[in-house]
DNA sequence: TGCTTCGTTTCATTATTTAAAATGACATTT
DNA sequence: AAATGTCATTTTAAATAATGAAACGAAGCA
């Protein structure tokens, strides 16, 4: 069982600030279920004393974290604050999906030792933006930066089949392949949503065959895509199976990483 | 009815919880030009002692708040933690204007090719709690979150122009810039009420313009405010009574949506 | 009026934070 | 190869800040 967020930290942990713990915790009671609490109703959920809560509360609402809705003299109700909103909004921004993928594309590519791709859209083109090579010696090399149609290889059309509809309507008129017809594309991106991943067979190169998994941000969107790719030789019956089952797990595991949450 | 509480509490006082403050102010220091800090530059700059930092910042990261990247034995950067989406994400969800606003947002964006941004009063300054971004090479972005001074902005001026009486002399007591001479401030906001929208040169950004109307909810009370800001040389002539036009109309969509009606 | 229920404050006690100094692991310089 | 410097982390005794039982005051209820 791999867990993707190692926690290095106990909580009785000497090394770390007991106060500021219990105040961080109190905001998880505040769910979309019971987004508002009141001091008491707080306090004995939290088991504290009233007098601990209503400072850790006042702490929280000084900073911007919780936003006090006083009423009356004697019934206040706290909410998150905006600066939640501030905050997250940050995050989001900074959140570089390199970073966050690297660790967990090394470890599939060591346990499957075969190269991994991290592939996203732009610009109506799908562009590979990191990758693990395969230490075998008979090996594909690609070139991170490189650009490709989103109709070829495992990557681009599993991001191809995950765009908006508008979008890809717009993509698969760009396309002037003559051996490529669209209806057939379009009714393998529809299988690739339903199947929840693609596979590809000397597309991108002959004798190679890839297999991609969508990658989730916190908005349910799908951000990039990791595709597994080798010699097709490698990606048959039960060994297919267990890329397949590995790719999908590590998918699932930077998703979650990128704050993606199954509710 | 637009709420509206000035802050309680001063920053020395005894009914809160030092360490929880400390802790919870590092995270400001983490913004978009510098997303990763060490131990030593958040010590530096808090100025802490690099213990009580290294505890504050480990509490962060036990919680989720801060992610910590462990390059080798002394050389760890911290950076805003998964944690702040996801809170983010629920603040979000409790704010219902935004829901209901979002799609006409996004209407207007699309048909303007120009940022929107939805802003409302809370604790006596204006809040922008969502965007829509333009698709122009040159965009104005906004972070959602930010916070601004009532007077300076076209959606911060309508909704101050909004408040009622009292709450605005409160407001424009607290102006101590030297260039703003608070009737002439007050004789903008009469006209605002009268015309019915705002308009802002220059005001939050040089060389940008906006223009915002108000939202108004089922009981008629201003509970918000659209704006369309871009660079001001898009803000003129045809451009800018079209733009004030589709506003207008949004801004109706969104009140209607609120269950606001003309009698 | 008396009783209860809140949020808030008080204050003596004590547990937790604090920060100087030391440590160990690595990198760079001599 | 030894010495120096730099960093995160741990240790320590000292000091401060958190603690929580009790009390307070304001509001609602009977």
């Amino acid at each position: 069982m791999v867990s993707f967020s190692l926690l290095n930290h106990r909580e009785g942990d000497i090394k770390m600030n007991q106060s500021v713990i219990k105040a961080l915790k109190l905001l998880d009671y505040f769910t979309e279920d019971t987004p508002e609490w009141t001091l008491k109703e707080i306090a004995i959920r939290a088991e504290l004393p009233k007098p601990t809560a209503y400072r850790l509360l006042t702490s929280l609402e000084y900073c911007g974290f919780l936003r006090k809705i006083k009423q009356s003299e004697h019934d206040s109700r706290y909410q998150l604050g905006v600066k939640l909103l501030e905050l997250g909004h940050r995050v989001a921004d900074q959140i570089e999906i390199r970073k966050i993928a690297k660790p967990f594309m090394e470890q599939l590519g060591e346990r499957l030792n075969e190269a991994i791709h991290l592939v996203t859209v732009e610009g109506g083109q799908a562009i590979y933006i990191d990758k693990v090579d395969s230490h075998r010696a008979l090996r594909l090399c690609t070139k991170v930066g490189k650009r490709s149609p989103l109709y070829s290889g495992s990557g681009p059309k599993l991001l191809l089949a995950h765009l908006q509809e508008d979008e890809q309507a717009t993509v698969l008129q760009t396309i002037s392949h003559p051996f490529i017809d669209s209806s057939r594309v379009k009714a393998e991106l529809k299988l690739i949503k339903e199947q929840g991943f693609a596979l590809s067979e000397g597309e991108q190169d002959v004798d190679t065959t890839g297999v991609s998994y969508p990658i989730y941000d916190y908005q349910h969107s799908v951000v990039a895509a990791i595709a597994v790719s080798g010699l097709t030789s490698r990606f048959e019956g039960d060994n297919l199976l267990r890329i397949q089952e590995e790719t999908r797990k590590t998918a699932q595991q930077i998703s979650s990483a990128l704050g993606y949450q199954i509710n």
